[in-house]
DNA sequence: CCTTGACTTGACCGATCGGTCTAATATACT
DNA sequence: AGTATATTAGACCGATCGGTCAAGTCAAGG
C-alpha cells in the first residue's frame, strides 16, 4: 500500500543522491536499484525510462528546495536584501556540509544537469529551464520590495534578478572546480552588488 | 612524417568539438573514431587514455583561447574596462555562431566539464581549475590597471577578478539552459556593476 | 639491404549500458 | 473464494562502452 510510495520514493532519493553526487551519465539504473534495494522490474515498473526518472528527480528537488530554505530565505519576514545574503548562507553552509560528508563538492544538481544534458535532451533542458525562470522570479519579487521600500535605486528588477541567478550558479560552479565551500562565501555576498538599469531606448 | 601530426591533430580536433557540442561522457572513442577517420589502435596510440584525451582537449582549447579572442580581448591597448565588454561580446558572437550552426548553445567548454567531471576525477578538476585560475587573472590585470588609471574606485581585484569570472561563466549556464545567446547579450554587461572591496578586518 | 621503431589496421575483450519480458507474489475488490 | 490488478523478482537482450592486442605497413638510418 505504502510500499508502492517507499519504492518509488527511495528511488527518487537515491538517484537525486548519485545525480547531485556525479553526474547523469556516469549514474546507471542498475546502481540506483542496488543502493535503493530495488529491482529492475520495479524500477520500470514506475519510471519508463531514465529520463522520466531525471525528470522525477528535477521536480523533486525543486519542490524540496522550494518548500526548504528558498522558502526560508525569502521569507517576507526579512528585509528584501537580507534575503540575498541568506540565500547565498544557505548555500555555502549546504555545499560544506556535504563536502565534508563526501569529500567533494557537489555543487548545484540543476547547474550540473543542465550544463551536462541540455544539448542533447530538449525535455529536460525545458525543464531545467523552468526551475531557473522559477528561481529568478524570487530573486525579482525581493528586488521590487526592495526598490518599493527605497533600499536601493530602481533598476531593471527582471534583467538583474536573472542577473543575481546567473551569478550565484557561476559561484558555485567555480566553487566546485576548486572543490572548496569557501568560494561561496567570499564570492557569494556580491551578488548585491549586481545591477542592471532599464533600457532607455530600444 | 607530418602524418603523425595530421592524424593526432584530426583526433583532437574532433573530440574537442564533440565534447563541447555534447558532454564528455556522451561521446565515445569509437564515434570520435570514426568523425576523425581514424581507427581505435591508432588512437591509443596517440592517447593512452580518453582522460588522457579530455586533458589534451582542455590544454588545446585553453591555447586557442588564450591566443584568440581572449587575448584580443585583453589586449592593452583596449582600455581596461573595455576589455569587459569586449570579452562578453566576444562570448557572444561565439554562442551565437555555433547555435546558428549546430542548433543548440554549446555554452563554455571549460564550464561544462568543470560540472560534468569534477566530482569524478581529481586530474581534469584540477586542470580545469588551473585554466579558470588563469582566465582569472586576465580579469585582474584589467581591473588593477583600471584602479591605477582612476577608471573606477579601488577595490579587492583578486576577488572581483574571480567574481566576474563566475558571472561570465553563469551567464553562459543560464544562456546556454535557455538556448539562447541573447541571454549573454542582455546580462552579460552587467559584469562591470559587480564590485568586492577590500575586507577591513578579518 | 636490412633493421628499427613509429604508425595503422581491425578483430576482439569483458563489462556495463538502458531497457524488456515472463513468471511469481502480494493486495484489493466482488 | 475468486478474480483482477499492482508490484516484485531477476534472467535476459542487443548495443555500446573503454581498452587491448597481434599483425602488419611504412619511412628513415645504418
Amino acid at each position: 500500500m505504502n510500499s508502492e510510495l517507499d519504492t518509488k520514493e527511495r528511488i527518487l532519493a537515491t538517484a537525486r543522491e548519485l545525480f547531485h553526487g556525479r553526474s547523469y551519465a556516469d549514474v546507471g539504473i542498475k546502481e540506483i536499484c542496488s543502493l535503493a534495494k530495488v529491482q529492475k522490474g520495479s524500477f520500470y515498473h514506475f519510471f519508463p525510462s531514465k529520463q522520466d526518472l531525471a525528470m522525477a528527480v528535477i521536480d523533486n528537488m525543486s519542490d524540496d528546495w522550494a518548500n526548504g530554505f528558498v522558502a526560508e530565505a525569502f521569507d517576507e519576514a526579512l528585509a528584501p536584501i537580507e534575503r540575498l545574503d541568506y540565500m547565498v548562507d544557505a548555500v555555502y553552509y549546504w555545499q560544506k556540509a556535504a563536502k565534508s560528508i563526501e569529500g567533494r563538492m557537489p555543487g548545484c544538481l540543476f547547474g550540473n544537469l543542465a550544463l551536462e544534458v541540455s544539448t542533447r535532451d530538449e525535455v529536460l533542458r525545458a525543464r531545467l529551464n523552468a526551475v531557473f525562470e522559477k528561481a529568478s522570479s524570487r530573486f525579482n519579487e525581493a528586488l521590487e520590495q526592495a526598490i518599493e521600500i527605497g533600499d536601493i535605486p530602481p533598476l531593471d528588477t527582471k534583467a538583474t534578478a536573472t542577473a543575481m541567478l546567473a551569478y550565484l550558479e557561476g559561484v558555485i560552479l567555480l566553487a566546485k572546480t576548486r572543490n572548496d565551500p569557501e568560494v561561496v562565501r567570499n564570492l557569494g555576498p556580491a551578488i548585491k552588488s549586481i545591477r542592471i538599469e532599464y533600457k532607455h531606448k530600444n
